[in-house]
DNA sequence: GACAGTTCTGTCCGATCGGTCAGTTATCGT
DNA sequence: ACGATAACTGACCGATCGGACAGAACTGTC
Protein backbone atom coordinates (compact mmCIF):
# COMPACT_ATOMS: atom_id res chain seq x y z
CA UNK A 1 0.00 0.00 0.00
CA UNK A 2 2.52 2.41 0.48
CA UNK A 3 4.09 1.84 -2.79
CA UNK A 4 1.37 2.39 -4.22
CA UNK A 5 0.84 5.71 -2.64
CA UNK A 6 4.17 6.43 -3.99
CA UNK A 7 3.41 5.35 -7.05
CA UNK A 8 0.73 7.64 -7.50
CA UNK A 9 1.99 10.66 -5.46
CA UNK A 10 5.22 10.85 -7.81
CA UNK A 11 2.92 10.36 -11.29
CA UNK A 12 1.39 13.12 -10.46
CA UNK A 13 3.87 15.22 -8.36
CA UNK A 14 5.61 14.68 -12.28
CA UNK A 15 2.63 15.75 -13.98
CA UNK A 16 1.22 18.71 -11.93
CA UNK A 17 4.30 19.34 -9.54
CA UNK A 18 4.15 18.70 -6.06
CA UNK A 19 2.00 22.34 -5.45
CA UNK A 20 -0.69 21.08 -7.78
CA UNK A 21 -0.80 17.88 -6.30
CA UNK A 22 -3.30 17.37 -3.33
CA UNK A 23 -4.04 14.87 -0.80
CA UNK A 24 -7.28 14.38 -1.97
CA UNK A 25 -5.95 13.64 -5.69
CA UNK A 26 -3.22 11.38 -4.60
CA UNK A 27 -5.84 9.35 -2.62
CA UNK A 28 -8.53 8.82 -5.65
CA UNK A 29 -5.55 7.67 -7.81
CA UNK A 30 -4.24 5.04 -5.20
CA UNK A 31 -8.14 4.32 -4.84
CA UNK A 32 -8.44 5.15 -0.91
CA UNK A 33 -9.40 7.61 1.49
CA UNK A 34 -7.01 10.95 2.24
CA UNK A 35 -7.39 9.94 5.99
CA UNK A 36 -4.92 6.62 4.40
CA UNK A 37 -2.51 8.48 3.11
CA UNK A 38 -1.69 10.26 6.14
CA UNK A 39 -1.90 7.04 8.22
CA UNK A 40 0.98 5.62 6.08
CA UNK A 41 3.05 8.77 6.04
CA UNK A 42 3.33 11.47 8.69
CA UNK A 43 2.58 14.21 6.13
CA UNK A 44 2.84 14.92 2.44
CA UNK A 45 6.72 15.98 2.54
CA UNK A 46 7.12 12.92 3.97
CA UNK A 47 6.60 11.29 0.69
CA UNK A 48 8.07 13.51 -1.60
CA UNK A 49 11.18 13.14 0.78
CA UNK A 50 10.87 9.44 0.84
CA UNK A 51 10.83 8.88 -2.69
CA UNK A 52 14.15 11.48 -3.25
CA UNK A 53 15.99 9.54 -0.81
CA UNK A 54 17.37 7.30 -3.15
CA UNK A 55 18.68 9.52 -5.76
CA UNK A 56 19.63 12.05 -2.44
CA UNK A 57 22.14 9.48 -1.35
CA UNK A 58 23.82 8.89 -4.62
CA UNK A 59 24.31 12.50 -5.23
CA UNK A 60 25.87 12.74 -1.25
CA UNK A 61 28.50 9.61 -2.35
CA UNK A 62 29.39 12.16 -5.71
CA UNK A 63 29.80 15.00 -3.73
CA UNK A 64 32.61 12.83 -1.20
CA UNK A 65 34.10 11.92 -4.41
CA UNK A 66 34.77 15.16 -5.99
CA UNK A 67 35.35 17.13 -2.94
CA UNK A 68 39.10 16.57 -3.06
CA UNK A 69 39.16 17.31 -6.79
CA UNK A 70 40.25 20.96 -7.74
CA UNK A 71 40.17 22.92 -11.61
CA UNK A 72 38.72 21.03 -14.81
CA UNK A 73 39.68 17.97 -13.15
CA UNK A 74 36.79 18.71 -10.74
CA UNK A 75 34.25 20.10 -13.35
CA UNK A 76 35.26 17.09 -15.79
CA UNK A 77 34.34 14.32 -13.00
CA UNK A 78 31.21 16.62 -11.58
CA UNK A 79 29.55 16.48 -14.97
CA UNK A 80 30.70 12.96 -15.65
CA UNK A 81 29.69 11.90 -12.47
CA UNK A 82 25.63 13.74 -13.12
CA UNK A 83 26.03 11.88 -16.50
CA UNK A 84 26.58 8.49 -14.80
CA UNK A 85 23.92 9.51 -12.00
CA UNK A 86 21.02 10.20 -14.58
CA UNK A 87 22.30 7.01 -16.68
CA UNK A 88 22.00 4.76 -13.39
CA UNK A 89 18.39 6.07 -12.37
CA UNK A 90 17.32 5.86 -15.81
CA UNK A 91 15.24 3.04 -15.24
CA UNK A 92 13.83 4.33 -12.38
CA UNK A 93 12.33 7.31 -13.77
CA UNK A 94 10.19 8.30 -11.29
CA UNK A 95 13.04 9.10 -8.80
CA UNK A 96 14.47 12.04 -11.43
CA UNK A 97 10.62 13.08 -12.15
CA UNK A 98 10.59 14.14 -8.45
CA UNK A 99 14.09 15.62 -8.10
CA UNK A 100 13.10 17.96 -11.15
CA UNK A 101 9.92 18.93 -9.70
CA UNK A 102 11.72 19.34 -6.16
CA UNK A 103 14.47 21.04 -7.78
CA UNK A 104 12.05 23.62 -9.68
CA UNK A 105 9.08 23.44 -8.31
CA UNK A 106 9.72 22.90 -4.29
CA UNK A 107 12.52 25.08 -3.56
CA UNK A 108 11.66 25.18 0.00
CA UNK A 109 12.27 21.69 0.98
CA UNK A 110 15.77 21.93 2.49
CA UNK A 111 17.04 18.55 2.88
CA UNK A 112 15.60 18.32 -1.26
CA UNK A 113 17.28 21.36 -2.22
CA UNK A 114 20.31 21.39 0.35
CA UNK A 115 21.93 18.64 -1.72
CA UNK A 116 20.96 19.56 -5.17
CA UNK A 117 22.22 23.11 -4.56
CA UNK A 118 25.34 21.90 -3.28
CA UNK A 119 25.88 19.46 -6.59
CA UNK A 120 25.44 22.57 -8.86
CA UNK A 121 27.87 24.41 -6.64
CA UNK A 122 30.11 20.91 -7.01
CA UNK A 123 29.35 21.17 -10.77
CA UNK A 124 30.59 24.72 -11.51
CA UNK A 125 32.09 26.42 -8.33
CA UNK A 126 35.31 25.46 -8.91
CA UNK A 127 35.83 27.15 -12.01
CA UNK A 128 36.19 31.42 -12.40
CA UNK A 129 34.41 32.10 -15.43
CA UNK A 130 30.67 31.93 -16.36
CA UNK A 131 30.11 29.35 -19.02
CA UNK A 132 30.91 26.62 -16.83
CA UNK A 133 28.17 27.44 -14.90
CA UNK A 134 26.10 27.19 -17.76
CA UNK A 135 27.41 23.85 -19.01
CA UNK A 136 26.81 22.48 -15.33
CA UNK A 137 23.52 23.47 -15.11
CA UNK A 138 22.67 22.88 -18.16
CA UNK A 139 23.95 19.30 -17.98
CA UNK A 140 22.22 18.90 -14.50
CA UNK A 141 18.59 20.34 -15.74
CA UNK A 142 18.50 19.39 -19.40
CA UNK A 143 19.84 15.40 -18.54
CA UNK A 144 17.76 15.54 -15.59
CA UNK A 145 14.55 16.72 -17.58
CA UNK A 146 15.28 14.44 -20.49
CA UNK A 147 15.38 11.92 -18.29
CA UNK A 148 12.35 12.53 -16.69
CA UNK A 149 10.65 13.00 -19.90
CA UNK A 150 10.93 9.86 -20.71
CA UNK A 151 13.60 9.59 -23.50
CA UNK A 152 15.65 6.66 -24.02
CA UNK A 153 19.32 7.80 -24.58
CA UNK A 154 21.88 4.99 -25.67
CA UNK A 155 23.92 4.81 -22.85
CA UNK A 156 27.06 5.13 -25.12
CA UNK A 157 26.06 7.88 -26.99
CA UNK A 158 25.13 10.11 -24.10
CA UNK A 159 28.03 8.97 -21.33
CA UNK A 160 31.00 9.87 -23.96
CA UNK A 161 29.44 12.86 -26.07
CA UNK A 162 28.51 14.71 -22.93
CA UNK A 163 31.49 13.50 -20.48
CA UNK A 164 34.17 14.10 -23.54
CA UNK A 165 33.00 16.07 -26.71
CA UNK A 166 30.60 18.58 -25.53
CA UNK A 167 33.48 19.74 -22.69
CA UNK A 168 34.44 22.30 -25.17
CA UNK A 169 31.39 22.58 -26.80
CA UNK A 170 29.79 24.09 -23.62
CA UNK A 171 33.42 25.83 -22.38
CA UNK A 172 34.14 23.06 -19.38
CA UNK A 173 37.83 22.94 -20.92
CA UNK A 174 39.76 25.00 -23.35
CA UNK B 1 1.37 50.89 -10.16
CA UNK B 2 1.03 48.02 -12.82
CA UNK B 3 4.51 47.98 -13.22
CA UNK B 4 5.29 47.74 -9.65
CA UNK B 5 3.17 45.06 -9.84
CA UNK B 6 4.49 42.93 -12.50
CA UNK B 7 8.07 43.39 -11.27
CA UNK B 8 6.84 42.22 -7.56
CA UNK B 9 4.89 39.27 -9.25
CA UNK B 10 7.57 38.32 -11.54
CA UNK B 11 10.67 37.76 -8.98
CA UNK B 12 8.17 36.03 -6.51
CA UNK B 13 7.29 33.50 -9.16
CA UNK B 14 10.71 33.09 -9.58
CA UNK B 15 11.48 32.55 -6.35
CA UNK B 16 8.65 30.68 -5.12
CA UNK B 17 6.93 29.05 -8.34
CA UNK B 18 3.55 30.84 -9.75
CA UNK B 19 1.61 28.21 -7.11
CA UNK B 20 4.44 29.56 -4.26
CA UNK B 21 3.43 32.75 -4.85
CA UNK B 22 -0.35 34.51 -3.34
CA UNK B 23 -1.69 37.58 -3.93
CA UNK B 24 -0.98 38.64 -0.25
CA UNK B 25 2.61 38.05 -1.07
CA UNK B 26 2.51 39.98 -4.17
CA UNK B 27 0.80 42.84 -2.33
CA UNK B 28 3.02 42.45 0.70
CA UNK B 29 6.28 43.13 -1.80
CA UNK B 30 4.49 46.04 -3.01
CA UNK B 31 3.31 47.75 -0.46
CA UNK B 32 -0.11 47.82 -0.90
CA UNK B 33 -3.56 45.79 -0.29
CA UNK B 34 -4.20 42.73 -1.86
CA UNK B 35 -7.77 43.71 -3.04
CA UNK B 36 -5.44 46.75 -5.05
CA UNK B 37 -3.56 44.21 -7.25
CA UNK B 38 -7.14 42.68 -8.04
CA UNK B 39 -8.30 46.13 -9.11
CA UNK B 40 -5.11 46.92 -11.76
CA UNK B 41 -5.51 42.72 -13.12
CA UNK B 42 -8.48 40.92 -13.81
CA UNK B 43 -7.20 37.75 -11.50
CA UNK B 44 -3.87 36.47 -10.78
CA UNK B 45 -3.48 34.46 -14.00
CA UNK B 46 -3.46 37.63 -16.23
CA UNK B 47 -0.26 38.40 -14.31
CA UNK B 48 1.40 35.57 -15.55
CA UNK B 49 -0.53 35.72 -18.88
CA UNK B 50 0.95 39.42 -19.85
CA UNK B 51 4.13 39.02 -18.55
CA UNK B 52 4.48 36.12 -20.67
CA UNK B 53 3.06 37.87 -23.64
CA UNK B 54 5.95 39.39 -24.88
CA UNK B 55 8.29 36.29 -25.32
CA UNK B 56 5.12 34.50 -26.25
CA UNK B 57 4.73 36.95 -29.34
CA UNK B 58 8.62 35.59 -30.41
CA UNK B 59 8.19 32.16 -29.85
CA UNK B 60 5.10 32.42 -32.34
CA UNK B 61 6.95 34.56 -35.34
CA UNK B 62 9.74 31.95 -34.70
CA UNK B 63 7.44 28.66 -35.20
CA UNK B 64 6.24 30.51 -38.37
CA UNK B 65 9.67 30.92 -39.36
CA UNK B 66 10.39 27.19 -38.61
CA UNK B 67 7.28 25.96 -40.46
CA UNK B 68 8.17 25.59 -44.32
CA UNK B 69 11.66 23.41 -42.96
CA UNK B 70 12.40 20.70 -42.38
CA UNK B 71 15.26 17.65 -41.46
CA UNK B 72 18.57 19.00 -40.25
CA UNK B 73 17.57 22.35 -41.84
CA UNK B 74 15.02 22.67 -39.22
CA UNK B 75 16.75 21.42 -36.44
CA UNK B 76 19.48 23.82 -37.14
CA UNK B 77 17.07 26.73 -37.52
CA UNK B 78 14.99 25.55 -34.28
CA UNK B 79 18.05 25.82 -31.74
CA UNK B 80 19.48 28.86 -33.33
CA UNK B 81 16.16 30.53 -33.54
CA UNK B 82 15.84 29.44 -29.35
CA UNK B 83 19.00 30.38 -28.65
CA UNK B 84 18.74 33.75 -30.12
CA UNK B 85 15.36 34.19 -28.84
CA UNK B 86 17.42 33.55 -24.99
CA UNK B 87 19.85 36.17 -26.00
CA UNK B 88 17.39 38.74 -27.59
CA UNK B 89 15.72 38.01 -23.79
CA UNK B 90 18.33 38.19 -22.04
CA UNK B 91 18.03 41.60 -20.82
CA UNK B 92 14.65 41.49 -19.55
CA UNK B 93 15.13 38.15 -17.10
CA UNK B 94 11.83 38.32 -15.99
CA UNK B 95 10.20 37.19 -19.15
CA UNK B 96 12.54 33.92 -19.27
CA UNK B 97 11.76 33.70 -15.69
CA UNK B 98 8.30 33.44 -16.41
CA UNK B 99 8.52 31.19 -19.50
CA UNK B 100 10.44 28.69 -17.12
CA UNK B 101 8.02 28.81 -14.13
CA UNK B 102 5.43 28.61 -16.72
CA UNK B 103 6.51 25.52 -18.60
CA UNK B 104 7.27 23.59 -15.35
CA UNK B 105 5.23 24.22 -12.33
CA UNK B 106 2.37 26.10 -14.42
CA UNK B 107 1.61 23.40 -17.37
CA UNK B 108 -1.98 23.84 -16.69
CA UNK B 109 -2.19 27.68 -18.67
CA UNK B 110 -3.37 26.58 -22.04
CA UNK B 111 -1.53 30.17 -23.76
CA UNK B 112 1.49 29.60 -21.85
CA UNK B 113 2.02 25.89 -22.12
CA UNK B 114 0.32 25.63 -26.10
CA UNK B 115 3.20 27.61 -27.22
CA UNK B 116 5.73 26.14 -25.44
CA UNK B 117 4.96 23.07 -26.44
CA UNK B 118 4.57 23.69 -29.97
CA UNK B 119 8.21 25.30 -29.73
CA UNK B 120 9.80 21.98 -28.49
CA UNK B 121 7.67 20.41 -31.25
CA UNK B 122 9.18 22.58 -33.84
CA UNK B 123 12.44 21.97 -32.12
CA UNK B 124 12.50 18.22 -32.24
CA UNK B 125 9.38 16.96 -34.06
CA UNK B 126 11.19 16.53 -37.52
CA UNK B 127 14.11 14.42 -36.66
CA UNK B 128 13.62 10.76 -36.50
CA UNK B 129 15.99 9.37 -33.43
CA UNK B 130 16.00 10.35 -29.83
CA UNK B 131 18.97 12.03 -29.85
CA UNK B 132 17.86 15.20 -31.03
CA UNK B 133 14.67 15.54 -28.39
CA UNK B 134 17.58 15.50 -26.24
CA UNK B 135 18.84 18.35 -27.49
CA UNK B 136 16.67 20.53 -28.09
CA UNK B 137 14.94 19.94 -24.44
CA UNK B 138 18.81 20.96 -23.35
CA UNK B 139 19.00 23.78 -25.61
CA UNK B 140 15.60 25.01 -24.73
CA UNK B 141 15.24 24.35 -20.91
CA UNK B 142 18.92 24.42 -20.43
CA UNK B 143 19.30 28.13 -21.90
CA UNK B 144 15.95 29.03 -20.48
CA UNK B 145 16.87 28.00 -16.81
CA UNK B 146 20.22 29.90 -16.83
CA UNK B 147 19.19 32.28 -18.43
CA UNK B 148 16.63 32.80 -15.59
CA UNK B 149 18.91 32.01 -13.12
CA UNK B 150 20.73 35.33 -14.26
CA UNK B 151 23.83 34.25 -15.43
CA UNK B 152 25.54 36.07 -18.03
CA UNK B 153 26.62 34.29 -20.81
CA UNK B 154 28.93 36.24 -23.42
CA UNK B 155 27.07 36.63 -26.59
CA UNK B 156 29.62 35.09 -29.10
CA UNK B 157 30.48 32.08 -26.68
CA UNK B 158 26.35 31.01 -26.64
CA UNK B 159 25.30 31.85 -29.97
CA UNK B 160 28.37 29.95 -31.95
CA UNK B 161 29.02 27.36 -29.63
CA UNK B 162 25.49 26.33 -28.97
CA UNK B 163 24.42 26.90 -32.51
CA UNK B 164 27.67 25.26 -34.35
CA UNK B 165 30.19 23.14 -32.52
CA UNK B 166 27.47 21.69 -30.07
CA UNK B 167 25.00 20.50 -33.12
CA UNK B 168 27.51 17.26 -33.32
CA UNK B 169 28.19 16.74 -29.76
CA UNK B 170 24.72 17.05 -29.11
CA UNK B 171 23.76 14.80 -32.17
CA UNK B 172 21.61 17.47 -34.27
CA UNK B 173 23.91 16.72 -37.34
CA UNK B 174 25.75 13.49 -37.76
C1' DG C 1 -16.77 -16.38 19.76
C1' DA C 2 -13.50 -13.21 22.15
C1' DC C 3 -9.81 -10.55 21.67
C1' DA C 4 -5.86 -7.57 20.01
C1' DG C 5 -3.44 -5.26 16.68
C1' DT C 6 -3.31 -3.33 12.22
C1' DT C 7 -5.39 -0.87 8.61
C1' DC C 8 -8.59 2.22 6.96
C1' DT C 9 -12.20 5.93 6.83
C1' DG C 10 -15.80 9.84 7.76
C1' DT C 11 -15.81 13.88 9.77
C1' DC C 12 -14.20 17.78 11.44
C1' DC C 13 -10.76 21.71 12.08
C1' DG C 14 -7.93 25.97 11.37
C1' DA C 15 -5.46 28.14 7.81
C1' DT C 16 -5.02 29.95 3.43
C1' DC C 17 -6.27 30.51 -1.13
C1' DG C 18 -8.29 33.56 -5.17
C1' DG C 19 -11.69 36.66 -5.72
C1' DT C 20 -15.90 40.09 -4.72
C1' DC C 21 -17.81 44.29 -3.15
C1' DA C 22 -19.22 48.36 -0.73
C1' DG C 23 -17.14 52.13 0.68
C1' DT C 24 -13.06 55.40 1.48
C1' DT C 25 -9.34 58.31 -0.16
C1' DA C 26 -6.68 60.78 -3.60
C1' DT C 27 -6.45 63.30 -7.94
C1' DC C 28 -7.87 66.63 -11.11
C1' DG C 29 -10.60 69.51 -14.34
C1' DT C 30 -13.79 73.15 -13.85
C1' DA D 1 -15.13 74.67 -3.68
C1' DC D 2 -17.04 70.85 -5.82
C1' DG D 3 -18.26 66.98 -8.44
C1' DA D 4 -16.34 63.14 -11.22
C1' DT D 5 -13.31 59.81 -11.83
C1' DA D 6 -9.55 56.88 -10.69
C1' DA D 7 -7.06 54.44 -7.14
C1' DC D 8 -7.20 51.97 -3.26
C1' DT D 9 -8.73 49.29 0.94
C1' DG D 10 -10.99 46.34 4.80
C1' DA D 11 -14.08 43.01 5.36
C1' DC D 12 -15.97 39.21 3.73
C1' DC D 13 -17.07 34.84 0.85
C1' DG D 14 -16.85 29.99 -0.84
C1' DA D 15 -13.54 26.63 -1.89
C1' DT D 16 -9.71 23.99 -0.93
C1' DC D 17 -5.78 22.86 1.44
C1' DG D 18 -2.98 19.73 4.93
C1' DG D 19 -3.80 17.50 8.84
C1' DA D 20 -6.13 15.46 13.48
C1' DC D 21 -8.89 12.08 15.56
C1' DA D 22 -12.25 8.77 17.11
C1' DG D 23 -14.12 4.87 15.64
C1' DA D 24 -15.21 1.18 12.08
C1' DA D 25 -13.48 -2.75 9.39
C1' DC D 26 -10.33 -6.18 8.66
C1' DT D 27 -6.98 -9.87 10.04
C1' DG D 28 -5.04 -13.42 12.57
C1' DT D 29 -4.50 -16.02 17.34
C1' DC D 30 -6.18 -18.38 20.94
Amino acid sequence: MRADILDSAVRLFAAHGFRGTSLQDIASDVGCSKASLLYHFTNKDTMLSELFAPVGQEIETLLERLAPLRGEEAARAAVAGVVDLSLRFRGQVKILLLDVDALLCHPELPDVNGVTDRLVDALVGRVPDQAPRVAGWMALLGIFLTTARGVDIPDETMRVELTHGAFRTLGLSS
